[in-house]
DNA sequence: GCGCATTAGTTGACAGTTCAAGTGTTGCCG
DNA sequence: CGGCAACACTTGAACTGTCAACTAATGCGC
């Protein structure tokens, strides 16, 4: 556990990887939520819904797949099935889980926010990028990811 | 302003870059909290005002540095401040600007937590790069916070 | 030097997140 | 099959962040 001083290169990599984990979320929420009244997680669990057969997936598996706790879900989930985006069901073969499926209405919600949400990814991130930065960056970012020490014991991006 | 799909890699390397967004400033911020009862962005305020002459910075400059509102930098700096680790002074020149000040406290804290900090980004960064990653990150980084769209308006990384 | 836009910062209500505790269900060891 | 640990999820309270409204000081055009 070397606890040796960041040397001045090291130390600006870590204020730019800062700077860029804070303010590329929040660039690309801004519109979002001022067009569509999505916060960037909310338009998650609406897209993952729509990706899933029968536009459905359990709590668990949708907590696990945007990186939020399980009680963070369960809030946020509470406040878009309010709002009629989506709606949670008994799990009929193991009755501890819930299904989150996605309604009509959210459907709708997410074709009108797909656009924006695109757009911004393109505006902040995608177009400053030259195909040999996006190879570069999606290897390194792979590297980050695989590396166990990120989310407490196990590993993001498994594709079970 | 495009509004085609992304396609699979770059959907993929969106999916990524959200992934490393949330989970590393989450990884390194656990021990933090844990060990030394500070959050990731309070700890960025203590530090920055100790590499600051006096220990003092103006709110702005804090608040511009940090890459938070005026308004939570408001809040969190009456915490700070309730838990003795900064003081907030009135600035002689300009009487709208109120200093921030590192205490005696803080910068014990701050010293208490810099190598748990350290050790952080190490482990959850800088071990999983070579010298050749490393540099490709920092320049791809650069060229995503220089460009425009990130801030709203203005840039980051400006020293002056 | 008056008026007004701008800047610096705070505040309070509200929304969202975390944390710890709780319910009910399932797997499984003996 | 009885008991108990692990799992899936929810809840409410405490905390943190956001938003819009506010105070106060400064710069500036004329």
């Amino acid at each position: 556990m070397t606890t040796e001083q960041l040397d001045t290169r090291e130390a600006s990599l870590w204020q730019d990887l800062m700077a860029f984990s804070t303010l590329m979320p929040a660039a690309i929420e801004e519109e979002l939520r001022r067009d569509a009244g999505l916060s960037l997680f909310e338009f998650s669990v609406l897209a993952l819904l729509a990706r899933s057969p029968e536009r459905t997936e359990t709590m668990s598996r949708v907590a696990e797949s945007t990186h939020v706790s399980a009680s963070r879900l369960s809030h946020a989930a509470a406040r878009l099935e309010e709002r009629g985006l989506i709606e949670r069901t008994a799990c009929p073969t193991d009755r501890r889980s819930v299904f989150a499926v996605l309604t009509d209405a959210g459907l709708e919600k997410l074709e009108v926010s797909l656009p924006i949400h695109t757009a911004g990814i393109r505006r902040v991130v995608l177009d400053a990028l030259d195909d040999a930065d996006r190879d570069h960056l999606a290897r390194i970012l792979a590297t980050l990811l695989r590396h166990d020490r990120i989310g407490g014991e196990a590993c993001a991006t498994d594709e079970a």
